[in-house]
DNA sequence: GAACCTCTGTACCGATCGGTACAGTAACCC
DNA sequence: GGGTTACTGTACCGATCGGTACAGAGGTTC
């Protein structure tokens, strides 16, 4: 009784991502219910039997793509944590390792931003909850800075939406290969926000 | 051979603009793509005769609904165009514009931004045309403050694209009767962003 | 070479899609 | 009161929706 997905593992998962890539790309597009099956295994190029063996449902196909974004996320985060440095660091850092995440995987963190609420379930609540960590990090590290006098005195919770509106926007005009490198962006933001925090007002 | 936009005026045109808001309220939970015919005539309580009597049709209705919110944001440009003042309190005033016309129409504001996408030719450049005017707006404000050196001198379309961020992912967060007004938080983005550009870096 | 297993195209499902046709009703005009 | 007009519900349209069933193809394992 061999593991199934161990003997599948071969050449099915890397089909399966090349998949979900494929099919973030036309979500992207034309959105995820403005986009049906039938586009879908044209742009992959396969039937509707074959698609369905690697996707288990249209929405196990979001799922996917939402994960991705998410776990590069996280990721970021916990290298940013790690790193440590003062509050303005750790912040221009998750800043710059975010607008990375939006450039490597444009189509994915489109659909991301965009279609989250069209998940279901358990789903949702499993997204929310990550996107909290995230945007919780972000929040924590405006508090840090304010409690260590780094930053001036201010609606923690405001200025991290502020900061999250700055970056997730981005994912609108943000391209690889564009005019502007993450990098760059990345580092323009955060001497804006960071000085605009710094003052006291 | 009276005019019949005229004769229908009396509770026509009022009718249609609850269908609108009521529609906008519907498309903002389940998105365009997402939300079906029946379902809009059950949360207008009309038949479909009686719907497409009012809408031309489902994008038709699409337009008006960013009609009103760009028609709104563009109104708002001229007051501020037309106030004056140094770049800051333009700035500060478009914001609370803004975000006034955020907070007074959270669900047109969520579908314009969510679903502009799904607009088709002659709208679709209408809508890119009014939308680069407001975006122009806040671009030339950003560049006179840097002429005057009221601003610290950077990429004037980065600044005004984080700027842009800033206030347009508010309407995810932003409701009315909710923790805050929309004067208290404009006031403080603009406190944040202002004194970022402000600083020397 | 027989048994097996992963992979894939085709045919098909009931439901719903956006939209139209049309008859009927009610209110207003002269 | 006869005619006109604005309004509205019902029935219906072809197309497409997401998803399933299934037979066969092709390769691998004894």
């Amino acid at each position: 009784m061999p593991d199934p997905t161990a003997r599948r593992g071969a050449n099915w998962e890397a089909r399966r991502q090349k998949i979900i890539d494929t099919s973030a790309r036309v979500f992207a597009q034309g959105g995820y219910h403005g986009t049906g099956i039938a586009e879908l295994c044209e742009a992959n190029d396969l039937g509707k039997g074959a698609l369905y063996h690697y996707i288990g449902s249209k929405e196990e196909l979001l799922v996917a793509i939402t994960d991705l974004v998410m776990n590069e996320v996280l990721a970021g985060v916990d290298r940013v944590m790690a790193a440590g440095g003062s509050s303005a660091q750790r912040l221009r850092m998750l800043g710059a390792e975010y607008l990375g995440i939006l450039v490597r995987y444009p189509d994915h963190v489109w659909v991301l931003l965009h279609e989250f609420p069209a998940l279901t379930g358990e789903r949702a609540t499993d997204f929310h909850k990550r996107r909290h960590v995230f945007e919780s990090a972000v929040e924590g590290i405006l508090r840090d800075g304010m409690r260590a006098k780094e930053f001036r005195k201010t609606d923690p919770r405001i200025a991290a939406l502020a900061w999250l509106g700055m970056h997730n926007h981005a994912y609108l005009w943000l391209r690889p290969g564009g005019k502007w490198s993450a990098r760059d962006v990345a580092a323009s933001f955060a001497d804006i926000f960071i000085e605009g925090l710094t003052r006291s007002a």
